[in-house]
DNA sequence: CGCCGGAATTGATAAATGTCAATCCAATGA
DNA sequence: TCATTGGATTGACATTTATCAATTCCGGCG
């Protein structure tokens, strides 16, 4: 299942260490190791300390949080892409747990080589700077979503997103479950059917995980979606 | 009311600063210049493109964010720290407003000097890395926080954050106006009025801006403060 | 001092959201 | 094929939160 040394092209190329020092790389991957793990698995548990930085390489990763006995999912991480890099770099806990959503091939980079290349590489540096700022920027938009508009709307602009994502097309699958999308929604379940029926008059209709939206039903007048909460990028 | 190339040692002194080189300290300073704002003044309006990095000398700003009429609080800067950094960064439109609450001094660095000295100076950017992986674990809590707990338990937490920050006094004030903190806490400040009064068996006890706490009424079982969510740093 | 105006509070009510229990449904495996 | 199982849906209901309107409170000012 371990497997040492990893050099995988897709890894280096990644903007977080294609400008770095190749010795540099190299150490950072001396270190690492890949592993497959099967869905579910509790990667990251919150409080607990860095101890590595992950990258996942394929499948993908729910983050959630957890508070007296409730639970919410914040986001979730697909290829290519690090996650818990903020804790890593700070030498502080985890504010989020990660788990497995789907079969995962997970790259994991000790933490302490992580700083200590962070120290000597001007260029991987530079790097996460950027990398910070787009998720705080993530982040930032998750929030304003909350925190301005209500369910019904959250779910509009959802799907609306998806439908961008694949390629304006019509129709749609949802990517996940719906427990777990009325999670990231901040909503239950059960708000999440009515909140599906009560988008019907604005076109859309949903069969187990099949989406249709009649575009000319309004439901962009009624999402209103602005690129400063929804854009994923920028 | 404009001053050149200001020399406050105290932003020299800031973390962000501290650690960079002297001249290009100097370079950033050089088109740099400070300004006193009176209160209610809008700085930054979400969606314009990001002209300067702020730093708030003194008095205090109010991060916020507005879409389809409504406005909410997300987040309050006080001296002597930076704020809109990641939009300046990554040369991207502004995702918050941000307007003074009280008369401000404040320092503003064009974005595209502190975008060429970031290029250049690795201290420089290792601080960056450092401020953004605060900030963005600092948003973190609060999205953790608007999804995990309801208004009773987020406005009982920040009582016991605020009592603790007055030194564990079992009396202090408020420090903004009430409706500002409904908006942060994510509430109306109807609602806010009847949280104040649903904390009363606890031991809360409101007189305008003054708050007293007998912290024996059992706030703390109620609140289940968790530093992972609570704690201002780490 | 008394008036004014904005914030805060209160009450009544509505809307949004959550909870609980009872199905329904679709995928899985014997 | 059928039974099992877990997610999804639905209905009934409770709770939370928002809205609207009417005071009340309080600080500044004439």
């Amino acid at each position: 299942m371990d497997m040492p040394s990893p050099d995988y092209p897709e890894v280096r190329r990644l903007h977080l260490f294609s400008g770095m020092a190749g010795e540099h790389y190299g150490a950072l991957m001396r270190g690492a190791y890949v592993q497959n793990f099967p869905p579910q698995i509790e990667l990251i548990t919150e409080g607990e300390t860095s101890d590595f930085l992950h990258i996942i390489l394929s499948g993908s990763v729910d983050l959630f949080s957890s508070w007296n006995g409730r639970e919410t999912s914040i986001a979730t991480v697909r290829p290519i892409s690090t996650f818990i890099l903020a804790a890593t770099i700070r030498d502080a806990p985890y504010l989020m747990s990660a788990r497995t959503l789907e079969k995962s091939r997970i790259v994991l980079i000790p933490s302490q080589d992580v700083r200590a290349v962070f120290e000597v590489d001007n260029e991987f540096a530079r790097a996460i700077v950027t990398e910070l700022a787009q998720r705080y920027r993530a982040i930032v938009k998750i929030t304003k979503n909350l925190k301005l508009r209500t369910s019904l709307e959250r779910l509009a602009n959802y799907l609306l997103q998806q439908r961008e994502q694949a390629g304006g097309a019509s129709a749609f699958d949802l990517e996940f479950e719906k427990r777990r999308l009325a999670s990231l929604l901040g909503m239950t379940p059960e708000n999440l059917s009515r909140a599906f029926k009560g988008l019907r008059p604005y076109g859309v209709s949903v069969k187990g995980n099949h989406i249709v939206i009649d575009i000319d039903k309004g439901i962009e007048r009624f999402a209103k979606p602005d690129p400063l909460i929804d854009d994923p990028d920028s």
